[in-house]
DNA sequence: CCGCATCCAACAGGATACTG
DNA sequence: CAGTATCCTGTTGGATGCGG
């Protein structure tokens, strides 16, 4: 058995698999909007900007089908749909924020280093 | 001035942005190979297992120019060349370690929400 | 050994039109 | 209002062959 602190191959393949679902275009920015409490659908669009319907729909469904937010159908007319966080969902937040957090701080040594890498390449 | 504990649309931006580009399918599984030391190119490419000569080009690239990894050519004959993670490379492993930890404590919660889905649309 | 170039299949995602 | 359905595009990524 190998030290507990040491997770491999196995274990790397499904730390690569979140990555690549809360890495997709829009999911990130759909779930830091539901942090501050339940919305509507068109809510949503409205506060994301620049995610079409499609895409919404589309994102919201994988997010409740992995379990990370609830929908909830009023029968009204017109139909109203409010979407809001699993405990799931917020959990998943904080080392997601924490990554957040680490982009903010570092998204200066990136740039430069890509323009260097740019500027590297020119010559 | 709004509470620095707050990050906006603005800066969620830049978090999506990051999230994508580490969230691509090989990058995490190379910069965690990468994470024991400087490898060379076929190294690591059977070691990660599964990705095309092509990928891990493009990858390593990428992370090259993000400033995440040092290339560096020996040139003899074969040619030998070496890859390292940079400071700014190590620095990017601990919050992503931090999601991967939480996605190997919850991967069970999420196969168990998508299990319970789909057998609620099959229905 | 390392990597580039090319071709190609699969998929993500946008635009638009229609429905309960 | 909150979707679904269809079409169309760009991008991702695998396979293969060549080159230094």
């Amino acid at each position: 058995m190998k030290p507990t602190h040491l997770h491999l191959t196995e274990d790397c393949r499904a730390v690569s698999a979140v990555l690549q679902r809360v890495g997709d275009k829009w999911t990130i920015l759909v779930v830091q909007r539901l942090g501050g409490g339940p919305k509507r659908f068109n809510e949503l669009r409205n506060e994301v900007g620049g995610i079409s319907q499609k895409m919404l729909t589309t994102t919201l469904r994988s997010l409740e089908r992995d379990g990370f937010v609830t929908r909830t159908v009023f029968p009204t007319i017109p139909p109203r749909v409010d979407y809001e966080l699993t405990d799931l969902g917020r959990e998943l937040q904080v080392p997601v924020n924490a990554l957040g957090e680490w982009a903010r701080a570092n998204i200066g040594r990136i740039n430069a280093a890509r323009e260097k890498f740019d500027r590297s390449i020119a010559a």
